[in-house]
DNA sequence: CTTAAACAATAGTATTACTATCAAAATTAT
DNA sequence: ATAATTTTGATAGTAATACTATTGTTTAAG
């Protein structure tokens, strides 16, 4: 069986719906090789046009800047997580449980699809951790959160904060947690493979830390 | 009693020593100021030149780039803050004491001084809040990082894990749970002031909920 | 088969991120 | 006090970026 999933993007974020056209497709998955391959500072629409020979004109006429482009593609990551933390946590009764399945998929690369016409799940993973604070540590945060473009990650949080407040209802700061156990799973996996002495990583632990770390800090928390 | 702290800055993150002469330490104080009320992507250094009556040249004689240059002032801030800390936590003989020293440092606005020539430090803290992480954020970190141009932070972040393990030897994430804090303290208050629906903020808390919240998360994760 | 939409091709502008040169001014060494 | 050296100011220039505008051609929908 073979599906395709299509989220809801919030249409202030892009001029033509890049969901509406090939074009625009290709504009969305070669966005994603290209901020992999060279960082979202150095990327830029005339790379990007070139890449799916086209011209800048056409990459403008999909979206107005390469912030509202990289938004675009985040929104697009939180729907997406949100329908794998639904998906995984389906028909599971336990609070714990349910908790330890968001937490692994915190801190584990999204599942690869075989379907050669998605998006790379690896490169997404890394732009995840390497650009997506960016989108929102800028000036003009207040009006981008104005024009509800953060709804999609704040649905997240608050999905993930709920089943905390399952877990444990007198827990107080459930929102709270729920933010940095996303900002800091991110973080700390950055962490581990740039700057690794800012994390207790040995030859023993690379591959489940952050989860661990994140599994104890979650649970002593809320119990 | 009047007295001036300088700190041994990495000579890596500059082609001449801003604290070498007048004109070096207007472009640090001046960067500050501007990258406060620009944001770090629309300060430039032509910007920076008309605001110090100099020109574009005198400011690249001092710095490569701008981002050395934001690296540079938040090695100044994490230097500073290890300062502040080591000041702040003398003498002082519960580890548990010192954490919350710690914490509260981390979640409340650096102590203005009122001397004249000193960096803002209202400003300052600001723009790590908001510019911090955009300096590991990049894709040449690993360069930097072989230069040790991240030392302070690092310096900074074993320091608080010590003394989490005085509190707890047996605890096994002290550097994991130190960054943890520092980012968290950081982004948190980014979040209240900016994105307040992913935390838990409310009309009762909002001048002390990063530091109760981090409080119970550090203490229960360490007990 | 017509018409509207989408796209490619080209051109052009303002700004940014630098580099280079050279003379004037300010320090410092003798 | 003067010479030597360093530091700045003034100016110029380049390549790249982040757009906007125009026009003719292709594609797809009615």
């Amino acid at each position: 069986m073979e599906f395709h999933i299509s989220f809801q993007i919030n249409d202030k974020l892009f001029n033509k719906d890049p969901e509406s056209s090939v074009k625009g497709r290709e504009i969305i998955k070669s966005s994603i090789d290209l901020i992999y391959e060279l960082g979202f500072e150095n990327f830029t629409f005339k790379k990007l046009a070139k890449e799916i020979n086209t011209t800048e004109a056409t990459v403008y006429r999909y979206f107005e800047n390469k912030h509202k482009l990289l938004l675009y593609i985040l929104n697009w990551y939180w729907c997406y997580f949100e329908y794998l933390v639904m998906f995984n946590i389906k028909n599971v009764n336990s609070s714990k449980e349910k908790l330890e399945i968001i937490l692994k998929l915190l801190t584990e690369e999204l599942p690869e699809s075989n379907n050669t016409f998605e998006y790379n799940k690896k490169f997404l993973t890394k732009i995840i951790l390497s650009e997506s604070s960016k989108v929102y540590l800028i000036k003009n945060i207040s009006e981008i959160n104005q024009e509800n473009l953060f709804k999609p990650y704040k649905d997240l949080c608050f999905t993930i904060s709920s089943i905390i407040l399952e877990y444990n209802p007198t827990y107080k700061y459930s929102k709270s947690l729920s933010s940095t156990l996303i900002e800091t799973a991110h973080n700390h996996e950055y962490f581990l493979n740039n700057l690794p002495r800012l994390t207790d990583v040995d030859d023993t632990n690379k591959d489940n830390l952050t989860y661990h770390f994140l599994h104890e800090l979650l649970f002593k928390s809320i119990s």
